[in-house]
DNA sequence: CCCGTGCCCTGGCGGC
DNA sequence: TGCCGCCAGGGCACGG
């Protein structure tokens, strides 16, 4: 599924294709994928011009004219830069340029979302307001404190995007395993140092994935054909039955919080 | 406010 | 081989 820097891949690679382009329509085989009403989201888009894609957490947002179109890409959200092929099955919106191009949102399971708020409050607006800071601008402080405030597993905690942002079940695994802390401990157990190591190797780990163009397991490509090469650096995750890189124990699957979880019972603690 | 549960959705897989 | 039922999961609504 598409964390932040598989989003980020995403967002690059839109910002080079698609930068300047001006829609002239929007179709919507599948309209729920809009949040708003959609003959207005259609109108109020029509003729506005994408002049640069930025990205927050995991949400990717196009800044046009007047508004900013807030994206969601949950589980399987891609977008492919077509002309006047035939539609496919899964191709839900498609987004007409003024030039004859078009930009395709496919989403198998229909999870993704997409909003237009406008430049003016888009910040201020649910749901960028609640959305935590990255883990390259936290606040160690701020959240080691949270952690503290909370009564939940740490994997849960590291999910959750209104305290820190980013990081999705692929991630939080390898963060966890990197900072040797196990993903049932509870948050209110975290020493300060392990709240650093935390934050630490989340960084490494996203900085890392952006580099290598995100990860690609399963279906979970990112848009426009680009795999992703950092599946070849995860550690634990879908590692079920391999040996742990680092102390040969048989890498173990188990549910916290209702996620499939990768741990080496003898490296984390 | 806090936390757990269920929902959205469909392809793929295990079991028979 | 074919069919059935279940699982995956991010974010939110809802209820205790």
């Amino acid at each position: 599924m598409p964390e932040l820097p598989e989003v980020e891949t995403v967002r690059r690679t839109l910002e080079l294709a698609i930068s300047k382009e001006t829609i002239s329509h929007v179709e919507a085989p599948y309209q729920k994928i809009i949040t708003q009403d959609f003959k207005w989201f259609q109108e109020k888009i029509k003729n506005q011009t994408i002049n640069r894609i930025d990205r927050m957490g995991k949400y990717l947002i196009f800044i046009l004219d007047k508004d900013a179109m807030i994206i969601h890409l949950r589980m399987e959200g891609k977008f492919y830069i077509k002309s006047d092929e035939p539609l496919l099955k899964h191709e839900h919106i498609i987004f007409h340029f003024v030039s004859g191009k078009n930009l395709r949102y496919h989403d198998v399971r229909k999870f993704g979302t997409m909003t237009l708020l406008p430049l003016e409050t888009y910040l201020d607006s649910e749901p960028l307001n609640r959305l935590g800071k990255e883990p390259k601008n936290i606040d160690m402080k701020a959240f080691y404190q949270n952690l503290h405030h909370r009564n939940i597993t740490i994997k849960q905690a590291l999910l959750d995007q209104h305290l820190i942002a980013g990081l999705g079940n692929i991630y939080v695994d390898e963060t966890l395993f990197r900072s040797k802390i196990h993903p049932t401990r509870n948050t209110s157990s975290i020493t300060k140092k392990e709240a650093e190591a935390l934050i630490d190797s989340a960084k490494k780990v996203l900085e890392k994935a952006i580099e290598l163009g995100g990860t690609t397991i399963r279906s979970y490509t990112s848009s426009l054909g680009v795999h992703g090469r950092f599946q070849n650096e995860l550690m634990v995750h879908m590692k079920k039955g391999e040996p742990c890189p680092i102390c040969g124990t048989t890498i173990i699957k188990m549910k916290v919080g209702g996620r499939g979880t990768y741990v080496c019972p003898n490296c984390q603690h």
